[in-house]
This record gives structure tokens, C-alpha cells and sequence, in this order.
DNA sequence: TTCCTGACTTCGC
DNA sequence: AGCGAAGCCAGGA
């Protein structure tokens, strides 16, 4: 792997606890982490972690609920269909009922 | 070494 | 309300 940075690695271990049918976003994890506005460096990350099967990737949107890191999936619509699989709707590439389904770890973590 | 780019976010007009 | 520009950290050229 390519994880050179602590950050990755937290980055990661965030993502991972995800729970299936919830999606969090760049920034939550970003500021999670302590970087208030490092939501780039997430998905940097991510794009680095898309090998892994372990990290759930296509659960992480931007702030809108958009499905922004579609693109750079294997196929156009993996990440859709990811979602889709685990009972999330997708409209436009967008998550539907996104308010609800945000998992936020600064607070579902609770540390 | 410096400069550019990037799966974003937020402020300003 | 909608669009444009700046900020942020890390990695590659």
C-alpha cells in the first residue's frame, strides 16, 4: 500500500467502522481527524485505498450527498450500485434521504 | 527545491 | 439563490 502518512491510516480505520446502509462525508472525516478543512486529502486517500476491499469507499459523499468519486470507480456506476445493494437509494448520483443516513464518526464514535 | 493538481468546503459577490 | 475564488494538506513532476 501506498499509506505513507498517519493520516491515511486514520483515514482508513474510519472509513472502515462505517456501518452498511450509512454514508459519512469528506469533511466529517476529515475534521474528525482534526483537519477542518482537509475533505480533499480524504478523498486523496480513498483514491489510494480503492484496492482495498477491507475500506468501504463508496459509502464516503461530499457534503451534498453526491456520489462525486463515482468517477473514479472501475465502472460509471459501481459505487451507485454499491449503495444500492446495501439498501440506499441514489437519484442522479445523489443520495436520497442523505440527512438520515449520514453517519457522523465524531459523534457515532463518540470518543 | 518550487509549482501544480486533487473523490472538498466555505466565504464572498 | 447561484457562481467564482480562496484555503486546506500531501504527493508527483
Amino acid at each position: 500500500m501506498k499509506q505513507t502518512s498517519r493520516f491515511s491510516q486514520d483515514v482508513l480505520e474510519v472509513v472502515r467502522q462505517i456501518p452498511m446502509g450509512r454514508v459519512c462525508t469528506y469533511g466529517a472525516i476529515a475534521a474528525f481527524l482534526g483537519l477542518k478543512s482537509g475533505a480533499r486529502m480524504v478523498g486523496w486517500v480513498l483514491n489510494q485505498s480503492l484496492a482495498q476491499a477491507d475500506v468501504p469507499v463508496h459509502r464516503v459523499v461530499n457534503r451534498h450527498g453526491l456520489l462525486t468519486g463515482r468517477m473514479h470507480f472501475p465502472g460509471p456506476s459501481s459505487m451507485q450500485e454499491l449503495l444500492k445493494a446495501e439498501g440506499i437509494q441514489i437519484i442522479e448520483h445523489k443520495v436520497m434521504d442523505f440527512k438520515n443516513k449520514f453517519w457522523d464518526p465524531a459523534i457515532e464514535l463518540a470518543l
